[in-house]
DNA sequence: GATGAATGAGTATTCATTCAT
DNA sequence: TATGAATGAATACTCATTCAT
């Protein structure tokens, strides 16, 4: 391993430090109450350096979704090539996905949110921006592609796959963001699992023509 | 009409005006980036009058939630009122109660989300959270009611009625602020309804023992 | 006196009372060692309250010209409208004018120098930007007229009147940053009035044709 | 060559190296806006190595006005030390090596005025300081020792030789000043040469008994 | 000597909130 | 009641300087 690698291992560990810590962070307070100095303490360094990792405060949170979005595209990607499945095998196995997206990163969703506000768009480097939007773009293209599939053959109802691709992302994120609400009062993290599976079967007889 | 009502009318007329400005101003550039001074001028009102009327920016904000709830609690209750409905015909009023809830005011559900937030909760006076706590819990009620009495009569799936209520609800909110998060690319206001049709009739179809 | 001029009154005060410590602050450490804080201090004013005068320090700052500026110009001005003198008399009133100018002000001149920073001049409102601009236009036209008039009258050299008035301006500031770069050894303070004395006995025989 | 002498002279060919770098943001950004990275990225050196070899960024920049201090008192000594040379003939060398001066290194006035700031000098080596102000009061010395010979000679006005350098110096670094200060909208480097010979003429004039 | 990552003190600016009038 | 001037705590971000390698 030549020292140019090393070095840029280490650089790489200290921005997962960084982000970890970040999302610690964040996850506790929110974006606008987490100050700078709150995340170099939780990381154990100087708040000059997180900027030596990250352009400013929004660029740092924004890092947290590529992460994220990164694992959410293998995920959903590697469902829609899986060449032998029926449309509803496929859409079981997309709901697999979405646990796991959940389990990886259960603020996902509010990060992503976050990430829409035009505020928080003129601060992200073109490089972080792209990238992002990139991933979304191929992530949403693949769930769509599997309604896509299953409507052509008659076993969806017959709706814009945009759409049910809309509904199904709407419904993941609602449930997770509508639980999270709640979470002061109810601390049952299996709960939103419970929810998260009856909502998926409504779902999916929903969309079904037959109805097993 | 006595010279105290008086008063209190135009306390109440006054709370209206600042109401109205807030939800103005907090729709355009979003919670943090209000300021009081902001609303103060848009409700041609000095800020240190403000706090004559709402103990804090927070309160002010959560008193947004309060009109929407209330509003929300009359048409849900009265859908559950009408007796010769059966659960079918109550759940298609419920959904045509959701939709005018949104016409109403489009930030319902950001409003509502932000209300969560730990920190905003403690700045809340204890009369305040008492009603909105109240009212949600009636609504939501309310709703689930009508999912219980549909299983009861083996019309819907064998769910907890809790959780019916709670993807029912979910749905409605995901679809919102996903689409909230993708105005900046899309203008057409209509494909909300759209989305928002398709969601609620692969619901119907989701929960009722009989496919239409 | 209205309410309102009375206000007013009151606000010019502040911005009085804020200039003033300004101007002790910044001659005693600079513009970049000078804080917010340090005049605020010295102003008996929170920081805050300066920015309810001044856009930010540097337009705090740049308004310390416009006064100097504003009696610079009705100075010589006035030079000018005395039709009956001749052009060595009016020379001779133009360098009382500057002696006044530098005992009404003796930062002037490095006030304005900084001034000419394009970043300085970035941060600067239009409004302010455009009355020095005026100002100084305004003045410098002034002294080259009569620049002018005695190379016309076959009184003074024959140069481009511009050229003469920017020697005679550039000999001032010289004579004063120079002067005030000595400050720390010589603290006789006449001996600057000594000087441009000197500076300015030499630059009116240096521009005569008529040598007395 | 020992090698102790080697490195010696290693070790000044990298301060120069570094000087010339300073220079070069200096004259671009200005002192407050250049920092010790962009001097060293221009030097292809790291940050810290600049501190190998100057204290502090105060001293770098001090460093700039030795070299110019250096040529200009060689140049001014010379003028003094041709013995056969009448009185005007000196000050037509005199203002011909000031040219030769600002040829050598435009910003000298800017960086000796940066000098003269108190919180400035403290941040100096004492040696550094000595060697600076040695040499500017043997220039400023050598300038005055002209004046002096043309008086007792009688052939410039009676006055006091420190005051006529003085004078002389204003006029020089007032010029370079002010054309500096317009340079935003006059571009045209002959300009400054032009008024500089005016100037330098006037001043002439200025001081000799006999018009030519 | 040279590096450059890490530091952490320093500061302009904002804005919710107060309170004398 | 209503005002709005004044407050001052809070915070993102910078950059001269250090020091382990």
């Amino acid at each position: 391993m030549g020292i140019q690698e090393r070095k840029e291992r280490e650089k790489e560990r200290r921005r997962q430090q960084i982000i970890v810590a970040a999302k610690r962070v964040f996850s506790e307070k929110g974006f606008s109450k987490s100050t700078m100095e709150d995340i170099a303490t939780e990381a154990e360094l100087s708040p000059g350096t997180l900027y030596l990792y990250f352009k400013n405060k929004e660029e740092l949170y924004a890092s947290l979704s590529l992460r994220i979005l990164q694992y959410l595209h293998i995920r959903v990607e590697h469902v829609n090539k899986e060449a032998d499945l029926t449309p509803v095998q496929k859409l079981d196995k997309l709901m697999e996905a979405m646990y796991d997206v959940y389990d990886f990163d259960p603020l996902i969703i509010i990060t992503m949110f976050h990430l829409q506000s035009s505020e928080t768009l003129k601060n992200l480097s073109p490089r972080l921006m792209t990238q992002i939007e990139e991933l979304s773009r191929k992530s949403l293209g693949d769930i769509s592609k599997i309604f896509k599939e299953g409507i052509e053959k008659g076993v969806f109802i017959e709706k814009h796959p945009v759409a049910l691709s809309d509904v199904f992302w709407s419904l993941f994120s609602g449930i997770i963001l509508w639980e999270a609400s709640k979470k002061i009062v109810n601390e049952d993290k299996d709960y939103l699992k419970k929810t998260l599976a009856i909502a998926f079967e409504i779902f999916s007889r929903g969309i079904r023509k037959d109805i097993p």
